[in-house]
DNA sequence: CGGCTGGAATCAAAA
DNA sequence: AATTTTGATTCCAGC
């Protein structure tokens, strides 16, 4: 049945002979339908939860009226099926829109739904509950819906317990705008029907799936999110990489937790970019129960064996967040966050104080819509600028939900990181997002096995609230004009899923193993006199979450130069760590491919190897004929498993004087003198100097060939073995771009090497494709994006229309463009060694992200075909990748069901 | 007593 | 197919 719904859908969406709204609403029915077989077939019993746990829930007076909604609504059910619905509170209208009336299902309605909601402000009733059946509805209804819920937010943690309460009150009466814009983490998707009344909501529900132009996708979203997501939608999760796209896709757990999620936080986004994707791989799976199998078998079964609060923790989602109470509470009151809801609502009925912190007042956002995490945004804008002053240490062992909390994540010094946004006048207070990124090659995105995780406790001095969006925790901080602007984190750690969980996800095509490095990602939201909101968004350097690679993998922090003339034959000084006696330096060429064109193992200096610290003499390239720099990479080998990340090195032209270029760098002052942090572990700042215009065509040029540059590389996995030799003949055959060189060599190594590390410039550089948020910034930039309304603040990473010639450019019209171009490639991957191989270039995927702005399910596919047109190579390690993962997930399947 | 840690045993997948 | 190695998770114990 769901696929032939999906069949349906996909034919008419091709054959774009019928009208979308026409399309939508016949494949909502269909769904509805599938949905509803499939839930009265597994939950027949549900409506007597319902009634026991309405009981405990009437604390909320908005609760009755919500429910009954949501009863009402048919739309309801179908959200409980799948993820995309379980914002939508029955609206009326909105219910009208998917489904007419007549149309509509005799859902009994399962209600379920509704169960949770009232439970959920009563959590801690539920848990000291004896009533068996209480329980055990609360376990039936959570895994309802949630068909991936590992990750959902209920999943991860405590953060969905406030929700629950919130949920209550919420809905009912903030609704509309909740959504759009109360809470920062309100992702632009959130579907308007969430809110009951709100007819903000309302409005954008009816407006979506009618829409004309609107891309699948956009249909769930709401009025505005959709006009302006739309075609992100697409490119926002593109299929190949983005998490987002199926597993975003189906976050919610149990309805419960969606709902509290959602609706509360206002975090998810069902139906974000595209709620119709998400429907349809949910449906698309293997017909057996949804429920079941969107909770992995493992975590199910860890879940029961939890003891006493078994029954709470069925679902995975509650599992993790323990103490239900305790998030209610902590959340609740730490919050300054979201100054609509809790506060308003749900404050009167928890009887808290809305403002027990200073941040009371987070500004709220007028932006309709914000974009969503995967969305690359850039770190300054205008007058603003959001810098990391304090890096996070590169290693931070993450704690599994079966351990205990192992603390915030520290920075080098001791310390904790610490994040200012710069150019900020205003007297309000602000909203500082931090959720965990990945950080490999790829465009930066959430990380499916990792979560932001909140610390509370005396030794924490900065407030902090957790919420949910989509299947991410952002951890919320409050930017306080009498901090000027700054926030010392130290309220945040790091939590690990298990990769079976999440592998095991619809829809995700990430696999966990030795995908262990992530980047704190931090984002603010401004909102402009003029309506638009301008996002800025940083992450950190890269931090490895394993013990074990913690302790065995080597790893370069700095390095005291980054640039050498072809003769090589100067020794270069790398600080980091778990380096050995017999640690071997290799430097490498890669080709576009991600072929080896070059790789030799540099002397060592063996006396001066330390674990910490070790001098290389730099080899000599393979041509002293180069007329250009040539970007390569280094890495540190102790075994053949193990080696550190690529490091970025640009042999120039030996006649080139060489410039040094040493941008002031916060650590040269604790660390070595002189040395260069690496593009990842230090901080840089791009010289000043260096003009927009001309960090363009520097960029271009060393985009344009793809070349292996920038280390790192994706296209330079280590895990590739150090075959090599020499195949090319030159450096950048035709027309390699030659890295614009230097007047200012500097500035090509720096960027190459740095690419996020500098403070100013640091996203933008990972984020190439995003014009800017601010309103200056961005019309120019992306004239040709079509559909991406001209007004609309942000741009979608992805569906950004680039130039394609041109590396993605990197940059808006922003100043902080400069290095964007860098950027991208830095990263250097171990994790890739498996799931992306070699390969990648940074250019096949800015194009395929361009692409992938026409979103939908075909947008799937062209996204894919894109990438095998552009890069062969990465278009492989993409099929690789999901096969890959496959095969882990089976293995997974195979252990849990034992 | 509970939160943090650092270590390490135990499992399981990959080589 | 068996064995070894590597990586992921779970446990423990001390602070």
């Amino acid at each position: 049945m769901e696929k032939t719904a999906v069949l349906f859908m996909l034919l008419c969406l091709e054959v774009q002979s019928v009208p979308f709204s026409f399309c939508f609403i016949s494949f909502m029915f269909l769904l509805k339908l599938c949905c509803y077989l499939r839930f009265k077939k597994a939950f027949s019993y549900v409506p007597n939860v319902s009634l026991s746990t309405l009981t405990l829930g009437m604390g909320s007076p908005c609760l009755g009226s919500q429910y009954h909604n949501l009863q009402t609504s048919p739309v309801i059910s179908v959200s409980s099926c799948h993820q995309a619905s379980y914002g939508l509170h029955g609206d009326p209208m909105a219910s009208g829109y998917y489904l007419p009336p007549g149309l509509r299902p005799p859902l009994e309605s399962p209600r379920i739904e509704i169960t949770t909601y009232t439970q959920i402000p009563e959590v801690e009733v539920e848990e000291e509950s004896v009533d068996p059946l209480t329980k055990r509805v609360n376990i039936v209804t959570l895994t309802l819906p949630s068909a991936d819920g590992y990750r959902d937010p209920s999943c991860l943690s405590p953060a969905s317990s406030l929700s629950s309460r919130s949920c209550n009150s919420e809905a009912s009466y903030e609704s509309g705008f909740y959504n759009y814009d109360n809470s920062p983490q309100n992702s632009p998707w959130q579907s308007p029907c969430v809110s009951p009344k709100g007819s903000g909501p309302l409005h954008s529900c009816s407006h979506a799936p009618v829409s004309p132009s609107a891309s699948p996708h956009v249909a769930a979203a709401n009025g505005d999110g959709w006009r302006k997501y739309g075609l992100d939608g697409g490119p926002c999760r593109p299929p190949l990489y983005s998490p987002s796209l199926s597993p975003s896709a189906s976050p919610q757990g149990s309805p419960r937790l969606s709902c509290v999620d959602e609706a509360w936080l206002g975090t998810t986004n069902q139906y974000t970019n595209s709620a119709i994707v998400a429907a349809i791989n949910a449906l698309s799976t293997d017909g057996l129960a949804d429920l079941g199998e969107g909770v992995p078998l493992k975590a199910r079964k860890t879940n029961l064996e939890h003891g006493p609060a078994a029954s709470m923790k069925a679902e995975p989602g509650a599992d993790e967040m323990g103490p239900v109470s305790e998030l209610c509470q902590e959340d609740y009151l730490g919050s300054g966050r979201l100054p609509f809801k809790k506060e308003r609502y749900c404050g009167s009925f928890l009887d808290v104080p809305p403002h027990l912190c200073s941040w009371t007042k987070p500004k709220t956002y007028i932006s309709p819509s914000l974009p969503a995490l995967d969305w690359q945004l850039p770190s300054c804008s205008g007058p603003y600028s959001l810098q990391i002053e304090v890096q996070p240490k590169s290693h931070h062992r993450a704690h599994y939900e079966t351990e205990g909390s192992r603390g915030a994540v520290k920075a080098l010094s001791g310390g904790h990181p610490v994040v200012q946004l710069y150019g900020y006048v205003d007297s309000e207070p602000l909203t500082l997002q931090l959720f965990i990124g990945t950080a490999d090659d790829r465009l930066l995105r959430p990380h499916a096995f990792y979560q932001v995780h909140r610390i509370t406790g005396k030794t924490v001095s900065t407030p902090s609230h957790e919420a949910m969006q989509t299947s991410t925790k952002v951890l919320e901080i409050p930017l306080l004009p009498e901090n000027n602007m700054r926030a010392i984190i130290d309220c945040a750690g790091i939590l690990k899923l298990r990769n079976s969980d999440i592998e095991l996800r619809k829809g995700e095509t990430d696999i966990g193993r030795k995908n262990t490095r992530v980047r704190m990602v931090f984002r603010v939201h401004i909102n402009q006199p003029n309506g638009r909101t301008v996002s800025l968004q940083v992450a950190s350097n890269p931090i490895e979450c394993s013990q074990r690679s913690a302790q065995e993998l080597p790893l370069v922090e700095k390095q005291s130069m980054d640039t050498y003339p072809a003769t090589g034959g100067k020794q270069m000084l790398l600080s980091g760590h778990n380096f050995l006696p017999d640690s071997k330096v290799m430097f490498v060429e890669k080709a576009q491919d991600g072929h080896h064109v070059w790789e030799t193992e540099a002397k060592v200096d063996k006396d001066s190897i330390k674990p910490t610290s070790l001098v290389v003499e730099i080899p000599p390239y393979r041509s002293q004929r180069i007329a250009s720099a040539v970007p390569v990479s280094f890495y540190v080998c102790n075994s053949k498993r193990k080696r550190s990340q690529y490091q970025c090195f640009t042999y120039l032209p030996p006649s080139i004087p060489m410039i040094k270029t040493e941008p002031a760098d916060d650590y040269e002052s604790q660390g070595a003198p002189r040395m260069r942090s690496n593009p990842y572990y230090g901080q840089q700042r791009l010289p000043p100097t260096m003009p927009l215009g001309e960090a363009e065509p520097c960029v271009v040029g060393s985009y344009v060939p793809c070349p292996p540059r920038p280390t790192p590389l994706p296209c330079s996995s280590p895990g590739s073995s150090p075959k090599l030799h020499d195949l090319s003949p030159v450096p950048f055959p035709g027309g390699a771009a030659p890295l614009p060189l230097p007047s200012s060599p500097d500035h090509t190594s720096l960027a190459m090497a740095h690419p996020q590390g500098s403070p100013h410039l640091g996203s933008p550089s990972y984020h190439p494709f995003y014009p800017g948020s601010s309103p200056s910034s961005s019309p120019a930039s992306h004239p040709s994006t079509p559909g991406v309304a001209a007004d609309s603040p942000y741009l979608p990473a992805y569906g950004s229309a680039q130039p394609r010639g041109s590396p993605p450019t990197l940059l808006s019209e922003d100043s902080s463009s400069p290095a964007l171009a860098v950027t991208i490639k830095q990263e250097p991957q171990e994790l890739d060694q498996m799931t992306l191989d070699d390969g990648r270039c940074v250019c096949v995927r800015a194009r395929a992200h361009s692409h992938t702005g026409f979103t939908g399910p075909l947008g799937y596919k062209l996204a894919l075909w894109d990438f095998r047109a552009v890069c062969p190579n990465m278009a492989d390690a993409r099929v690789r990748g999901r096969s890959g993962s496959g095969q882990p997930k089976t293995g997974a399947h195979a252990r849990h069901s034992t």
